[in-house]
DNA sequence: CGGCTGTACTG
DNA sequence: CAGTAC
DNA sequence: GCCG
């Protein structure tokens, strides 16, 4: 885990330390004569919010937050700058707080401009990162890009937050909340014209530009076109890219935005990277706390606020319910629907403003109406009140019963888990779940965690000096309960993996801390070009009599940063990610990164991955932005 | 109407 | 190959 | 169930 570094630690020149030293508090810094105001929401932790409050303060300026509370309005009333994530967050909050005409002063960005200015040592225009009516597109519009959007880009542009708001006011149709519809539909053309601005071929790898300002944009995956201001011109970006319509570009090009939009959602509140820099700590040094502290405590929090459970938990039942049934598309389009409600920056009024969004259909919207008119869905009474379905979900719960084997044991007559326990038609591998059972169910601490991986690495070390023996899974993504343990062992010098799995498998039998093997593993010396071995098994908590899951591979170190990537997930991320490579011209497995021809209507998969030494390198090759492991909780 | 991630063990 | 799991 |  990167710590911060020490006092005396070089850095870059743009790296100031005093930067993330809440210490000291440089009078003179670049944020001399501001007052901040922060919004918070927008899947904007709060300890991102104080971290950048300290930050704003040890700079010289003042800053405060606009969380729970009494907000004294005298602070609004002073305020120079006032953050939110998007439009919609800043319109939402500033209606409740009944600030309506007191910020005249006061200029709306978005974070992204502050964390510009943090990552730059400089106080960088607003221009770029102002917030803006929706209904303000009637100006400014247009101008294809010709101009570059200079400093100063639309003299209407920096939009006092007064302005900003009479405007609103005037609005007759104006309602409280974020007004989903209009921005889902109206700012579409706007929002997401994927123009020339988009600049990403295919293959390039993004050019490590210095030029912080022209930049802009990228954190958020989409370049708005020449008004250039803000990508978040309806209520949200994100909700805004998950609606279908995404004219203006190629299929690819949608795609390809699609994507990073998906990747940006996960990289709030972390700067855009630069070059190969990161290694010296310089990342760690901007952003300490955030290193700290939410990496891992904050890890679960990381997933913004589901302002929508009370649909989402209907429909997320429903997923369960046909995963149970071997439904698996149909669970499938719940997942996806889920996975995007769950993440609308707003509180769905109405199924309507559900046209358009992808992966949502109509059967789904009729659904959400439903819910939103009587708070419950019949279908899923009905279902939830099914006994025969509540006895195949039992069943289906079990290790190595699916949907099939559930329903064939109930037709034999079997209505609970204790009725399994004596059938000898169960396989070898549902016996093993049926009789650790509770402890499959069950979740460990990292710290169990840690001491699992202490002991697998000190075997494996014994039996092969200069392994490595990585924990991958929910642990690496940061979570802070785990399921199972997932360990991804090479060797690096490319060879000494062979025949490692059996000897590791034997040892730690022999030491008592393998209880179980839930599937083995191919045992011969493969000669072959065996790429890898998995095994499945239960093992033994440290220190206790309990159980736990524990999946333990070995891969060949030439496919290992491929592999890394596929076991570390989540699965959400796997599919969308190879999804993505697909439609981008790959094919992404746990053993490479393959290029695809297609020729009229066949695919023709290389046989050799592009080179990937590290997980970067994958991301790179898709031209996506590299996303940190906890970033992938997809 | 076909695809929806891609792969490996079990029986 | 079907079923299950990662 | 959704999408192309």
């Amino acid at each position: 885990m990167k710590r911060s570094p020490g006092p005396g630690r070089p850095a870059r020149a743009s790296c100031k330390r005093t930067a993330s030293d809440p210490l000291v508090v440089q009078k003179d810094g670049i944020f001399r004569d501001v007052h901040m105001v922060l919004i918070p929401g927008g899947g904007i932790l709060e300890k991102q919010l104080q971290i950048w409050c300290r930050k704003v303060t040890a700079l010289g300026g003042s800053c405060r937050t606009l969380s729970s509370g009494p907000t004294t309005a005298d602070v609004i009333d002073v305020a120079t700058h006032i953050a939110a994530a998007t439009t919609a967050r800043l319109e939402q909050r500033m209606e409740k707080v009944e600030l309506v005409g007191r910020a005249a002063r006061a200029v709306a960005v978005s974070f992204k401009w502050l964390e510009e200015c943090l990552a730059s040592a400089a106080q960088v225009p607003v221009d770029n990162f102002l917030l803006r009516e929706v209904g303000w597109y009637e100006h400014d519009k247009e101008g294809p890009t010709g101009s570059e959007q200079p400093g100063t880009a639309g003299g209407a542009c920096p939009a006092p937050l007064m302005e900003h708001v009479t405007a609103k006011a005037a609005s007759p149709g104006y309602e409280p909340l974020p007004l989903p519809t209009s921005g889902l539909s109206l700012p579409l053309n706007n929002s997401l014209s994927l123009d020339d601005s988009t600049n990403c071929p295919a293959l390039s790898h993004p050019s490590p530009s210095n030029d912080r300002v022209q930049r802009e944009g990228t954190a958020c995956g989409v370049r708005a076109g020449s008004d250039g201001s803000d990508d978040e011109a309806g209520p949200c970006v994100r909700d805004a890219l998950q609606a279908r319509g995404a004219r203006g570009g190629s299929r690819e090009e949608r795609l390809q935005e699609w994507m990073r939009t998906e990747v940006a959602l996960r990289r709030q509140g972390r700067p855009r990277e630069e070059g190969a820099e990161t290694q010296d700590g310089c990342e760690a040094s901007q952003y300490p706390e955030v290193d700290d502290e939410s990496t891992l405590e904050g890890a679960e929090g990381d997933i913004p606020l589901d302002l929508n459970e009370h649909i989402t938990r209907h429909l997320r039942e429903l997923k369960d319910i046909y995963e149970a049934l071997g439904d698996e598309w149909r669970a499938l389009t719940y997942r996806r629907a889920v996975g995007v409600l769950e993440r609308l920056s707003f509180r769905i009024a109405s199924a309507e403003q559900l046209a358009g969004v992808m992966g949502v259909g109509q059967q789904v919207r009729d659904k959400v109406k439903e819910i939103l008119g009587t708070g419950r869905l019949a279908k899923l009474d009905s279902l939830q009140s099914d006994a025969k379905l509540r006895v195949l979900r039992l069943f289906s719960s079990v290790f190595g019963v699916g949907a099939k084997t559930a329903l064939e044991l109930y037709s034999r007559g079997h209505r609970s888990l204790a009725d399994l326990r004596g059938d000898p038609s169960l396989s070898r591998q549902a016996q093993l779940g049926l009789r650790y059972y509770e402890e499959i169910g069950a979740k460990m601490s990292r710290d169990d965690v840690a001491r699992i991986h202490a002991l697998v690495q000190a075997q494996a070390e014994s039996i092969c000096p200069g392994v490595s023996c990585e924990v991958t899974g929910s642990y690496r993504r940061g979570r802070i309960m785990c399921g199972d343990v997932d360990f991804l062992v090479t060797h690096p010098d490319g060879k000494s993996h062979r025949g490692l799995l059996a000897r590791l498998h034997q040892r730690l039998t022999a030491i008592g801390f393998l209880m179980a093997d839930l599937r083995s593993f191919d045992d011969d010396d493969q000669g072959g070009g065996a790429l890898c071995q998995t095994y499945l098994g239960m093992c033994r908590l440290p220190g206790t009599d309990d159980h736990r899951r524990i999946d333990i591979k070995v891969y060949s170190a030439a496919v290992y940063a491929c592999a890394l990537v596929h076991f570390t997930g989540n699965e959400v991320f796997n599919r969308k990610v190879r999804f993505f490579a697909l439609q981008t011209g790959f094919k992404l497995s746990e053993y490479g990164l393959f290029p695809v021809t297609k020729i009229g209507k066949r695919k023709f998969v290389d046989k050799t991955s592009l080179p990937c030494a590290t997980e970067r390198d994958v991301f790179a090759h898709l031209g996506l932005e590299y996303l940190e492991p906890h970033e992938r909780n997809w």
